[in-house]
DNA sequence: GCATGATCATGC
DNA sequence: GCATGATCATGC
C-alpha cells in the first residue's frame, strides 16, 4: 500500500487523533504480529526507537524511511512519542524530557537560532503522549494525549525567548570548547542532555583538539514538559505565580530575579521587612525564606512558575559574619533498600540514580544573606543561580557507590563522611526518632546526600 | 572552627 | 502526618 500523503497539519491531526485511550495494538493486522513480535524481542533494547517506528507504519501508513528529515514531509510535522506515569495529585506527569535530535558539536557554531537545524527540524511537533507500564508490552501502551505544538506560536513570547536564549548559552559553550563540561542544569527550558547507549560513547567536539564530549541532544526539560501537561493537556490549575511583570516582558529569568532583588541588596532583614510593609507572624526560623518569597511573587506565595517549569529550588543560606558557610545543603532523604538497588546511570535505559538526577538537572537559586556579628539580624548579600559542575559528578559518583557499598555491608556507622569527599558526604536527617528498615531488617534513623558546606561556599563568593 | 548528629518549622 | 528545607547542639 503507498504511503499516506498528508497536506494539512489537520490531516495529521486527524489521523493522530485515533490513537486517544487506545494502543497500538488495535492498528496492527493478526497477519503481522509474528513479525512484531519477534522484532520485540530484538530491539528489547531500544523500544522506543521502535515504537515511533510501528506508530509511523500502522496509525499514519507512512513506512520508515529517512530520519533527517520531518517525518510528515509535506506538512512539516515531526512526530515525538513520549511516556508519562501517574501521579496521585496530578493525574499525570511526564516520565521523562523531551527528546529532539543529537547536537553536533562541529556543525552547531556555525549556526545561530534562526538559522538553527533544531528550530528548522522541531518548530512544529506533533507529541504522543502514552501511559509507560514497565510490566506491558509497548503494543498496549495506552495514548492519553495528542499534542501539536507549534514551538513559536503556542508557547508564551517570553517562554520561546528563555528557550532562545538556553540554546545560545548551550552553543557558546561549545564554542568555547566545553561540550564536555555541558549540563542539563546549566539551562532553564532547553537543556542538553546526554544520549547514549553506554557512558563510554564520546564524541569530537568543535576545535578538533578538544576534549571528547559525551554525546548529547537538545531536550525540553521535564519540568517544562509537565507544566504543559498540567496547563495546555489537563488543564489543571497549577496554582503558581509568575515572577514577570506582564507578558510583554522580554528578560530572560535570570534578569527578572536580578531586578526583583535590585532595591534589596544591602539591606538587613529589618530593613527589608519594613520596605516591604510587611510583618511575618512570628520571628519563625524560616524568616529568610519567608521574606524572599516576598521580594519575588510580592504575595508571599512559593509557588513560582519559572521556577516550577525550569525545575529550579531556591535556597535561602547564611553566611557567618566572618563569611564562612556553616550549613551543608541537603537533599531529600533516601530509602536504604531502594538506594542500593539504583544504578548510577543506567546504560539500557538512560535512567539516574535519584541522587545523580538531581545534580545532573536540578538549578539551584541561592539566595545569599550574611549574619551580623552580636545580633540576631542578617543582610542580604544576593543571589546566585547555580548547577552542579560536570567536572565534580565524577566525585558524586564515587560518594553515591560508596554508600551503596557501606549499605550493602550493613555498615551504617561508615556511611561517607564530610572528610571523605571534597564535595558529598551523608548524613541524618530526620525527625526525631524516626527510623526505616534497611536490607538487613534492622531499624537505621533516615539519611540523605548533603553537598559539603565548604564545597558550596566557594561558589558563593562574587 | 569544624564535623557530625539531631531537631525544628512549615506546608502540602 | 510526613517530607523538606533550615538550623541547632555537642564534642573534639
Amino acid at each position: 500500500m503507498a504511503d499516506t500523503i498528508y497536506k494539512t497539519e489537520a490531516e495529521v491531526l486527524d489521523a493522530a487523533e485515533r490513537v486517544l485511550e487506545r494502543s497500538l495494538r488495535a492498528f496492527i493486522p493478526e497477519s503481522d504480529m509474528p513479525e512484531i513480535e519477534s522484532n520485540l524481542i530484538k530491539y528489547s533494547n531500544n523500544r522506543k526507537g521502535y515504537l515511533g517506528d510501528l506508530i509511523e507504519q500502522y496509525v499514519f501508513n507512512i513506512k520508515n524511511n529517512s530520519r533527517a528529515e520531518s517525518d510528515f514531509k509535506i506538512a512539516g510535522i515531526e512526530l515525538k512519542t513520549t511516556p508519562l506515569k501517574v501521579h496521585a495529585k496530578k493525574r499525570f506527569v511526564s516520565k521523562e524530557r523531551l527528546v529532539f535530535s543529537m547536537i553536533n558539536y562541529e556543525e552547531i557554531i556555525h549556526e545561530t537560532w534562526e538559522t538553527s537545524s533544531f528550530l528548522e527540524k522541531n518548530k512544529l511537533l506533533l507529541i504522543l503522549f502514552y501511559l509507560y507500564s514497565k510490566d506491558e508490552s509497548l503494543l498496549d501502551y495506552e495514548f492519553k494525549f495528542v499534542y501539536l505544538l507549534n514551538l513559536l506560536e503556542d508557547i508564551s513570547e517570553q517562554d520561546i525567548d528563555q528557550i532562545r536564549s538556553d540554546w545560545e548559552a548551550i552553543v557558546a559553550k561549545i564554542r568555547r570548547k566545553e561540550a564536555h563540561l555541558l549540563s542539563e542544569a546549566d539551562t532553564y527550558y532547553l537543556g542538553a542532555c546526554t544520549k547514549a547507549k553506554n557512558s563510554q560513547v564520546t564524541r569530537t567536539q568543535a576545535g578538533g583538539l578538544g576534549i571528547p564530549a559525551k554525546p548529547r541532544a537538545f531536550s525540553l526539560k521535564q519540568s517544562y514538559l509537565n507544566y504543559i501537561i498540567q496547563k495546555d493537556l489537563l488543564e489543571n490549575d497549577t496554582q503558581t505565580e509568575s515572577i514577570y511583570k506582564d507578558e510583554s516582558s522580554e528578560q530572560t529569568i535570570e534578569e527578572v530575579v536580578q531586578d526583583k532583588f535590585k532595591g534589596y541588596i544591602g539591606l538587613t532583614g529589618e530593613q527589608i521587612l519594613k520596605k516591604l510593609k510587611w510583618q511575618p507572624d512570628a520571628n519563625s526560623k524560616n524568616q529568610k525564606r519567608l521574606i524572599v518569597n516576598r521580594i519575588l511573587t510580592g504575595t508571599g506565595s512559593n509557588k513560582i512558575e519559572e521556577f516550577e517549569k525550569a525545575n529550579i529550588t531556591l535556597r535561602a543560606v547564611a553566611l557567618e559574619p566572618n563569611g564562612k558557610l556553616r550549613e551543608s545543603i541537603s537533599f531529600p532523604a533516601f530509602d536504604y533498600k531502594d538506594l542500593i538497588t539504583q544504578e548510577w546511570y543506567d546504560e539500557e535505559t538512560g535512567e539516574m540514580s535519584a541522587f545523580h538526577a538531581q545534580l545532573e538537572t536540578q538549578k539551584f537559586l541561592f539566595i545569599i544573606f550574611q549574619k551580623i556579628a552580636g545580633t540576631k539580624d542578617v543582610v542580604l548579600r544576593g543571589f546566585k543561580f547555580w548547577n552542579f559542575p560536570a567536572q565534580d559528578m565524577g566525585e558524586a559518583e564515587r560518594v553515591f557507590k560508596l554508600a551503596q557499598e557501606r549499605i550493602r555491608e550493613g555498615d551504617y556507622k561508615k556511611l561517607p563522611k564530610t572528610s571523605e569527599s571534597p564535595v558529598a558526604h551523608v548524613r541524618p536527617h530526620d525527625v526525631k526518632g524516626k527510623s526505616i528498615e534497611t536490607p538487613q531488617h534492622t531499624q537505621e534513623k533516615r539519611r540523605c546526600f548533603w553537598l559539603n558546606a565548604k564545597y558550596i561556599e566557594r561558589f558563593l563568593k562574587d
